[in-house]
RNA sequence: GGAGAGUUGUCUGAGUGGUCUAUAGAGGCGGUCUUGAAAACCGUUGGGUUAACAGCCCCGGGGGUUCGAAUCCCUCACUCUCCGCCA
């Protein structure tokens, strides 16, 4: 949720951002305003009413202490009572109508965001590495992993439907490496605290981080328990300070966890239909932040660099792209894509996103901190990123690692992970 | 899954429908006193809404009864104890 306040003060602002972010006909910025003023027009009314009503039932308590007659006090209230339930009938409608508009407003953007309207306008920041070059046609992932007979996707559709796999041998040693890796390199060298904790949340979570209510359809729903399996870690680090007051202290809180990430994919028919790219299931280490205000967009950067020191150790070529305005998810300030280099599939591939919320999603999970002793608690900034897809990692390494006669070498920096 | 007991402000813990609309103690912070400290004494002590004071809201969440609810009713969640089941 963006600041309530801008929508009051600073419209022109606001609809430019949706303009930007081609969202124009998502939000009515002219019936949301409407409804923000009648909904605390009739709040203060209310507020009124309810001052009065407090004073009268007072005074019955005295007067009914006393042994006196109340009835005239009492018809008075019935009065007050009826136009209070009138108005609040009306405040629930507005309320409701302002939260849900509220919620889709997008969170704004930071200066440096390129305008544009779709990832062709993304802006490619840095590389890093070279491709390979191989003296034979290299292979897509689900080819190789195919033919050694360590990815089985029939079978992972007879288990459970299409996007679903099986590792067998080196492939479930390999992620299981990864991941170790990954977290060891985080935990080791970038100062993130390994945490552990739910793959399954409730919807308070969920809302949280900003999945629901707008996107309920991408997600598995257990609807007998009002559960939810995650799709990323991310809702289950950030909402862990959900609704507390952090000490300053206490800040840059960074925590790293390793999960299942669970997604319907209800929009990518068609859509890398093979291998390992898009699947229901997926294995991820993720990385979120809170940090104080002023800092956020330093310890982006840092971010970013922390998830770019995994492909670097690997040795695998990626890019960094920063995300043009129109791709920037609606609760991003500002997102850097890695991309890694495919050599079978011969193009780069989204492998880590990461963002600065500023304090959007603070706003919507009561995520605060206290500046000084005495002072009222202030949101903090939260920021997240992927360090790394584990599933989209092993496919990258199956592809750059891949050796003439179809078999892949193990990265130096995973070797002793993987003591066969 | 069954039975019972709970959930109150930073903590402990009172409060079973009003007339001081949250006792009291501890802790924290400030002060007096002191060479300094302790003790003692005095004061202060949450979150939200609002331009702001006032007002209004918050006694696990939601709903209800009532002129009036921490207090009564319904419902859900969580915690504890016992039983059952179980990796």
């Amino acid at each position: 949720m963006i600041d309530p306040k801008l929508i009051r003060e600073d419209m022109e602002s606001i609809r430019v951002l949706l303009k930007n972010r081609n969202m124009e006909k998502v939000v009515d910025l002219d019936a949301l305003q409407k409804f923000d003023e009648e909904r605390r027009d009739h709040i203060a009314k209310i507020d009124k009413l309810r001052e009065r009503r407090n004073a009268i039932s007072k005074e019955i308590g005295k007067l009914k202490g006393a042994g006196k007659d109340d009835s005239q006090l009492r018809q008075e209230v019935q009065g007050i009572t009826d136009e209070m339930k009138e108005l609040e009938t009306g405040v629930e409608k507005l309320n409701e109508s302002f939260n849900d508009m509220h919620l889709s407003v997008p969170n704004i953007m930071d200066k440096s965001v390129p305008i544009g309207k779709d990832e062709k306008d993304n802006k490619v920041i840095r590389e890093w590495g070279k491709k390979p070059s191989f003296s034979f046609i290299p292979k897509p992932h689900y080819v190789i992993g195919t033919e050694l007979g360590i990815l089985d996707f029939e079978r992972g559709v007879k288990l459970a439907g299409a996007r679903f796999y099986v590792y067998r041998g080196l492939a479930a040693k390999l992620e299981r490496a990864i991941i170790s890796f990954m977290l060891d390199l985080h935990t080791r060298e970038h100062g993130y605290t390994e945490v552990f904790g739910p793959f399954i949340v409730n919807d308070d979570s969920m809302t949280g981080t900003g999945q629901y209510p707008k996107f309920k359809d991408e997600f598995y729903r257990i609807e007998r328990d009002g559960l939810s399996l995650i799709p990323t870690a991310e809702v289950t680090l950030t909402n862990l300070y959900r609704d507390e007051i952090l000490n300053k202290e206490d800040l840059p809180i960074c925590v790293t966890m390793q999960s299942s990430c669970f997604r319907r994919e209800a929009g990518a028919a068609g859509k890398d239909t093979r291998g390992l790219i898009r699947v229901h299931q997926f294995q991820k280490v993720e990385l979120v932040k809170f940090v104080e205000p002023e800092s956020s967009f330093d310890e982006l950067e840092k971010l970013t660099a922390n998830a770019e020191a995994v492909l670097q150790k690997l040795n695998l070529h990626y890019r960094v792209v920063l995300l043009c305005s129109g791709d920037t998810s609606a609760s991003s300030a500002k997102t850097y894509d890695i991309e890694v280099w495919m050599p079978g599939l011969d193009r780069y591939m989204e492998i880590s996103s990461c963002s600065n919320f500023l304090d959007y999603q603070a706003r919507r999970a009561k995520i605060r901190y206290r500046k000084a002793k005495g002072e009222k608690p202030a949101l903090v900034h939260t920021l997240n990123g992927s360090g790394l897809a584990a599933g989209r990692t092993l496919a990258a390494i199956m592809e750059n690692y891949q050796t003439s006669d179809g078999n892949i070498e193990i990265p130096d920096v995973l070797k002793e992970y993987i003591r066969a």
